[in-house]
DNA sequence: TGTATTTATCATGTGGATATGATAAATATT
DNA sequence: AATATTTATCATATCCACATGATAAATACA
């Protein structure tokens, strides 16, 4: 997987209105000005999230958007859910033929990689992608090395 | 990078080649055919690829497709090249504003995910996607942890 | 030289992600 | 109740990866 356009927009979009503070809600126009993105894409974009739970809308004056979630718990996987299918884990060479028994020789070695992909999109927060939420990442992604290895064994 | 559909006929295509000795040229329509893919769009892939001097292409009555290069020294990355940009390592949240100084928060991990996946394309060759390749494969992604560290250290 | 075989190339079609512009529906404020 | 503001939705357009079908060009071989 890598994922769509649509879905960065989408973690920008959040990480913006999570950095707006929990006050007022924020409206698609400023968030579009803020991202450079066309306004009523976004539009459709924070709709979607918002029904997945992710945003929640307020229709009329003083309306707009604001997290659902906070932030620290809200996984980059969840919020590209609805334009990327993040947690599939296809074949290298095209889906059908390698899972399962008679994998393809890269089988192994491409799962590992692939999965490394999903752990870094399961595990990052929107939180870690504000301003000032470096080392919190820093730390979960790079833990000690007799603790790496631990993980490693049980995945 | 997520590799194309080409890219993925293109590997698919090559080690299929690669598979059948180094005797006759093989056609495009026998690829095609055990490939389960379109015969004209693989003729141009195919072509793409001679062209850049992976295969080497022969017209006419015995013509086809051969391997230009050793398959244990054609990697992923050289055969996926005409189609996709394999060695581009985007921002995550869109490329221009987090690449060199101002980088997003995630952007150190990130690059270590992306980096994972480039060296895959870059050391993975076509014989170790060929049958009977597999151990050589696993000793070069997986080796004994002295020496995993000591090549993490200087990447 | 002619003919069959095979790659090379051209013109065009299709589907999905991305984008645009207009209109509808909800709601706070007066 | 009227109005301004804002999201929701509809209809349509654009672009690109992928694909199709037809034709041209090269070449082995009778």
């Amino acid at each position: 997987m890598w994922i769509s356009g649509t879905s960065q927009y989408a973690i920008r979009a959040v990480v913006f209105v999570a950095g707006a503070g929990g006050g007022a809600p924020v409206r698609v126009g400023e968030v579009a000005k803020a991202l450079q993105v066309p306004r009523n894409y976004l539009s459709k974009t924070l709709h979607a999230l918002s029904r997945d739970g992710v945003l929640t809308s307020t229709r009329g004056p003083r309306g707009g958007f604001r997290l659902a979630v906070p932030p620290g718990q809200l996984t980059l996987a969840r919020v590209a859910a609805p334009f990327d299918d993040v947690d599939s884990k296809p074949c290298l060479l095209g889906r059908t033929q390698c899972s399962g028994r008679r994998p393809c020789a890269a089988h192994a070695q491409w799962g590992a990689v692939s999965a490394a992909l999903q752990q870094f999109f399961s595990r990052t927060t929107i939180a870690d992608l504000m301003d000032g939420g470096r080392r919190a990442t820093a730390r979960r992604l790079h833990p000690p090395a007799a603790a790496r290895r631990a993980r490693v064994r049980d995945t």
